[in-house]
DNA sequence: CCACGGATTGGCT
DNA sequence: GCCAATCCGTGGA
């Protein structure tokens, strides 16, 4: 049914920014335990450690982000505040540490077990049903993402975005980046206008 | 070894 | 709107 390919690795291995903005629209895939889980990407943030002081890669290569110094097309996934994991698509080539944050989803498939994975029961209302991914910690929590997935190659079967029509430019809203305290004025947020499922506007 | 704080979230004031 | 929860990577002693 859906003819739209799995991106291949030159999509990855361009620029940080440009990646940042051509990700949207696009479908996360995660196929894994025989669930299939699939979201639209309406919100994305652009770290690069190069200048960036926000960037966990700022600080150079450690044993926890040494993957965003790869070359693009691999998922980083870290775990904070005690409680939360978010995942970044690694972009650029080998030596740059950059990555993009995944910060939104509109769920496509697997919803249902999206809602388990996130409350462990049935929507109580409408509400609920916007706040399923609409956060980086939330769309991990919903699609099950942990620890196991870091270094995943987005080139393969189990991880792997899918092409889509690009996201018409009157329709990206670019803004300041949510919840850093370092190089807060960098405008490297993207989102899609009017999205019921970005985070925050 | 120990202290610090974070690319967040959800619950309470 | 404010703030605690809660783990662990990182850096300094």
């Amino acid at each position: 049914m859906n003819s739209f390919k799995k991106l291949p690795r030159e999509f990855y291995t361009r620029e940080l920014l440009i990646v940042a903005v051509d990700l949207l629209g696009k479908i996360l895939v995660k196929e894994e335990d025989g669930i299939k889980y699939a979201g639209k990407i309406v919100e994305v943030e652009a770290y690069d450690g190069n200048i960036d002081e926000a960037a966990h890669t700022f600080i150079g290569k450690t044993k926890r982000n040494y993957i965003m110094f790869g070359e693009g097309g691999y998922f980083y996934v870290y775990f904070t505040y005690g409680a939360h994991f978010c995942c970044n698509v690694v972009t650029g080539v080998e030596g740059h540490g950059t990555a993009v944050l995944i910060r939104a989803l509109e769920p496509v498939e697997g919803i249902e077990h999206m809602i388990q994975n996130r409350f462990g029961r049935d929507l109580k209302n409408e509400k609920e049903k916007y706040n399923l991914t609409s956060g980086p910690g939330r769309v991990c929590s919903a699609l099950n993402i942990n620890r196991s997935h870091y270094a995943e190659d987005l080139t393969g079967d189990k991880i792997y975005i899918l092409d889509q029509p690009p996201v018409s430019k009157s329709d990206i809203v670019r803004s300041k980046r949510i919840g850093i305290k370092k190089s807060v004025d960098l405008l490297w947020r993207f989102y899609i206008k009017d999205n019921p499922y970005v985070s925050k506007k």
